[in-house]
DNA sequence: GAATACCTGAGC
DNA sequence: GCTCAGGTATTC
């Protein structure tokens, strides 16, 4: 599942591959991940050259420049299974829903699911469509995230995946992040004193850092670029290990569900 | 603030 | 053949 590391992550590669070529073309085999007709798609894109890549929570910009001063942005989420493949000789499947060509450069958008999106914005950096987004997560100020979180009464975890909160995190570096805190996910920010609420935070941007440093996290889906996985799980504290030894206190790690999500932790390190 | 829709593959 | 997984938009 893509978070903000994976995500962050594919944004690199795009841009060190990519950036001064331009779009000779788009093909879509499944236009429905597309915000927009194919034929609008094209229109926008087809002569543009890649200028730079922005990322913003899980989601990517990339931002477009013409020959003539002409821009587009292209916003991709790529939800629970997207991936996006720049490799020679890969052959598309029939999960490959679209296809540029970046001066003969092929670049394929796969996504079992199909939950994925790529659609054409107004901006390249705060696109009407991320107004009720709230500040990323990697580099949101403790004083502007309290002021969001804090007062919140539902169970923390839940505003930790509020993206609206702030941006960035999923269900897997959520519970990795509480276990690092050592704060229980059904815990509510309004009843934490600051002191605890800043650790989480902390720890947050700490296993968000660490996890873009090792490529990211392959569970189910995940891979680079080059559909190579990425190799933090081995790192992983709780995520998916439900019935497992807790790696620090050598009890049982509980799984349960909280916001209606899976959610696994250690009811001995986090009370 | 909680349930539902969107999807498909994996694992019972 | 059924259930589960889950990010987000939408709807109650």
């Amino acid at each position: 599942m893509p978070e903000l590391p994976e995500v962050e992550n594919v944004g690199r590669a795009i841009a060190a591959a990519l950036i001064g070529r331009a779009v000779t073309g788009v093909k879509a085999p499944f236009s429905g991940v597309l915000g927009q007709s194919l034929r609008a798609t094209r229109k926008a894109l087809v002569g543009k050259q890649l200028a730079d890549v922005h990322r913003h929570g899980k989601y990517l910009i990339l931002n477009f420049t013409g020959e003539g001063g002409g821009e587009a942005h292209l916003m991709i989420h790529l939800r629970m299974t997207g991936q996006i493949f720049v490799m020679d000789g890969y052959v598309p499947d029939k999960h490959v829903h679209v296809s540029f060509d970046f001066d003969g450069v092929p670049v394929h958008y796969r996504d079992i699911r199909k939950f994925g999106r790529l659609v054409l914005v107004e901006d390249g950096r705060r696109p009407a469509a991320l107004d009720h987004v709230g500040p990323d997560m990697l580099t949101v100020r403790w004083s502007e995230w309290h002021a969001r979180a804090a007062h919140r009464a539902a169970p923390i975890k839940a505003v930790l995946l509020d993206q609206g909160v702030a941006a960035g995190l999923g269900n897997i570096y959520v519970d990795e992040s509480l276990f690092l805190a050592r704060v229980h996910p059904e815990a509510r920010p309004r009843d934490l004193d600051d002191a605890t609420l800043r650790e989480v935070l902390k720890r947050a941007k700490q296993v968000l850092r660490l996890a873009i440093k090792h490529g990211g996290t392959t569970f189910m889906n995940f891979a680079d670029f080059h559909g190579r996985p990425g190799n933090f799980r081995r790192k992983l504290r709780v995520y998916g290990r439900g019935g497992e030894d807790c790696r620090d206190c050598g009890g049982t790690l509980e799984k349960t569900v909280v916001g209606g999500r899976g959610t696994v932790f250690c009811p001995r390190c986090q009370s």
